[in-house]
DNA sequence: CCAAAAGTGTTCAGTTTACACCCATGA
DNA sequence: TCATGGGTGTAAACTGAACACTTTTGG
């Protein structure tokens, strides 16, 4: 056994991190897609940003530096949590690539250039993202997501780190009704997150609307805690 | 950029996996430690199975690997589910090497020259081994996979990849008492669990007993279900 | 005054918790 | 016959689901 490590034959594998970043935006869960252009395998085709792991860096700091990057997004707003790792060893036809994937979610506007529809590839929501082929192995990795991201949502507070700091009751419930794909009550709905005292009323209307004005709420803790949502 | 991305300086990280492979013995959850001498920085220090992902295998199959061959178990009698990596720059005081960390369960006994407690190395209960300083960064591994089980053991049928093939409801309570750390009604716990029709009896009885024999029991099915168990 | 969306309570069913005694067996 | 641990039921509290009308506002 060579004393370094890192002088043996073993050395073979590049790590990667890549990163489905969720936001919402006009009632809909928007993720963030960049363009992978990596001839011969990939041409203009769509994927989750992503990047390798420099030897000095954490994956966790590897994402950082991807959401700011390449996500236009303010770290201190980001959530960022890691969900698997992929390492089939086909996934990246250009040679071996382990990917650390991870989930990060950030409040809209993330960035005040964002634009949608604009540039459909920066922001897009999910349905059509699910429609459409994307690099590498980056369709399990979104779909994986999305399954964490209702998780969370059902056990924690984390919608907190998706909406803007003032959001309405009508808000909520429809994150939780897309990203959960099924309708919930409203009265329940209301009655359930009050009582868990997560929630603090901000003495402010939602503004511009052509109907009775909504209550606007903010989560009292900024943190992610656990809580039975639903 | 090169053709082909081994090719490149990137080729930094050395990629491992660790398990933290558990089974249930004498009424007490035990986990599988191996003697990590890798001096200067570990001489004979205990620590959980690893090894280094080769260039042809997945992680998942590096962890098949180790358990057969570090763990002397049966591959097919052993449950693996990836938990989550490591990847803090130094948590490898020879060089950079980051780890997929695994969850691992096998029935008792996984071979039969296991011995407890004769080599008291390869088995220990869970409460002893976190009294000790294990080797690498694996305290926080068995932490976190503690935790998962627990988790697992709450919302999944998994109880039945760490217990043998006939098992009593009392035995089946006391795993989820350790594990969970905390008292759960004999009565309650007996209604649930029989409710979800994830059991079934054996006819037979529990033998060698000073009293009364309990009922065996087995898991309908083989797999690990999604049911909601307390 | 009309259209649009906000806000609000009750009932019922199912689930969870608390709790104590008798029974079968081996020594 | 005694010590050990297995097996069993009921009542109260709580939680989750179903369900419709009134209020506030802008146009």
């Amino acid at each position: 056994m060579p004393k370094n490590i890192s002088d043996s034959h073993l050395k073979f594998a590049v790590l990667a991190a890549d990163v489905a970043i969720f936001s919402w935006y006009d009632g809909e869960l928007v993720v963030r897609l960049m363009e992978v252009d990596r001839p011969p395998h990939f041409t203009h085709v769509p994927g989750l940003p992503g990047g390798l792991v420099r030897p000095k860096e954490t994956a966790d700091e590897t994402v950082r530096r991807l959401v700011v990057e390449k996500g236009g997004i303010e770290a201190r707003e980001c959530h960022v949590e890691q969900l698997k790792t992929y390492s089939a060893v086909d996934r990246d036809p250009r040679g071996r690539v382990v990917s650390v994937a991870y989930l990060a979610l950030a409040p809209w506007p993330v960035a005040p250039f964002d634009k949608l529809p604009e540039n459909p590839v920066e922001w897009q929501p999910i349905e059509k993202v699910f429609k459409q082929k994307l690099a590498y192995d980056h369709n399990t990795i979104l779909r994986d997501a999305l399954a964490s991201l209702g998780e969370r949502l059902r056990y924690t507070t984390i919608a907190g780190k998706l909406l803007p700091n003032a959001f309405t009751l009508f808000d909520l419930r429809l994150l939780y009704e897309k990203v959960l794909k099924r309708p919930i009550d409203k009265r329940n709905f209301i009655k359930k997150i009050l009582s868990l005292n997560i929630l603090k009323p901000l003495g402010r209307k939602e503004t511009g609307r052509k109907a009775r004005p909504a209550e606007l709420y903010a989560f009292v803790s900024k943190k992610v805690e656990l809580a039975s949502m639903l």
